[in-house]
DNA sequence: CGTCCAGGTCTAC
DNA sequence: GGTAGACCTGGACGC
């Protein structure tokens, strides 16, 4: 992989906890047994694949439950666990995505936690990227764990857990996080994970032999506030993209790079589908492509 | 000022 | 299965 475009492989990378400070780099706060703690990866050669990749960290490794756990969890936000032999094998043959393994892409930053990125995918929902950088920023925030009384500085605050979230009513979220109507959903989300009814990190990490992909966006989109879109997305970001993600930025954006008028919807899905449970990452780096390589249609 | 809409979802037919 | 209408918000646009 070329660091670049895992820092670059979502616009969500930019969108609180997470920020880009400058080319080549990434930063993340993440909550720990300590407080919030902010992880800075950064690498010389961003654009070089196979070139390392620093990892510094205001903490220390026991904050994290050792080195093993913490490079597990590192990895795991970088989108570094999936294996994509599969899918470059397939993509090496298609004109549009043969660039993919050459330039060291395929992998997608992740949130710390299933809960942040089905929160953070909810946010981005019947709204401007402007209106979800905003409520985002808002939540984290408001309800970001913050360093504790007499604890060292820090750098930030790390996404909200699911019991802080809860810990305001639907009244409250609308009003302070200003996330409209969607604070009924967040709310009863939020519920859902505390009370323990809903196991989100389980189902995102439940492989494919546990959980089929149908069955998967089957139980995503019976979460609160995600519908086919958001499944789609979710996917994206836990590493289960079998999904096309359909929307108002995604449909022209096809329409554009492909130099058509307009495109259905089953056109896109048609284009992908081979790549089966890889076909929302292969639309999604298609429809990317541009960012690393200004010179092609946008 | 009003209307429309942006990285949709949900309910009710 | 499919499709209207409602839904928070704030920026863009027309009048």
């Amino acid at each position: 992989m070329a660091f670049r475009r895992i820092a670059e492989s979502h616009g969500l990378t930019g969108v609180a906890p997470w920020s880009r400070p400058a080319e080549g780099a990434l930063n993340v706060v993440i909550s720990t047994d300590s407080g919030p703690r902010e992880l800075r990866f950064s690498s010389d050669s961003p654009d070089l694949p196979g070139a390392p990749t620093r990892v510094s960290w205001a903490g220390e490794l026991t904050d994290l439950g050792g080195k093993p756990k913490a490079v597990a969890r590192v990895r795991r936000m970088l989108g570094l666990q999936r294996d994509l032999t599969s899918f470059l094998s397939l993509a090496e043959s298609d004109p549009d995505l043969a660039w993919v393994g050459p330039a060291g892409g395929g992998c997608i930053a992740r949130g710390d936690t299933a809960f942040e990125d089905v929160l953070r995918t909810i946010l981005t929902t019947n709204c401007s990227w402007s209106m979800t950088i905003r409520m985002t920023q808002l939540l984290v925030a408001t309800l970001g764990q913050d360093a504790r009384p007499g604890e060292q500085p820090h750098e930030g605050r790390a996404f909200p857990s699911p019991a802080s979230v809860s810990g305001l009513t639907e009244g409250e979220l609308k009003a302070k996080i200003r996330v409209g109507y969607r604070a009924g959903r967040i709310a009863q989300l939020a519920q859902l994970v505390v009370s323990g009814e809903l196991d989100l990190e389980g189902l995102a990490e439940s492989g494919p032999g546990e959980l089929t992909d149908r069955d998967l966006t089957r139980r995503l989109q019976d979460l609160p506030g995600v519908g086919p879109y958001a499944a789609a997305h979710i996917g994206l970001l836990i590493g289960r993209p079998s999904g096309v993600i359909l929307d108002s930025w995604t449909r022209p954006k096809y329409a554009r790079i492909t130099g058509r008028k307009h495109v259905t919807d089953a056109e896109i899905r048609k284009r992908v589908n081979r790549y089966g449970p890889d076909a929302g990452l292969a639309l999604w780096l298609i429809l990317t492509r541009n960012w690393f390589e200004p010179g092609l249609p946008s």
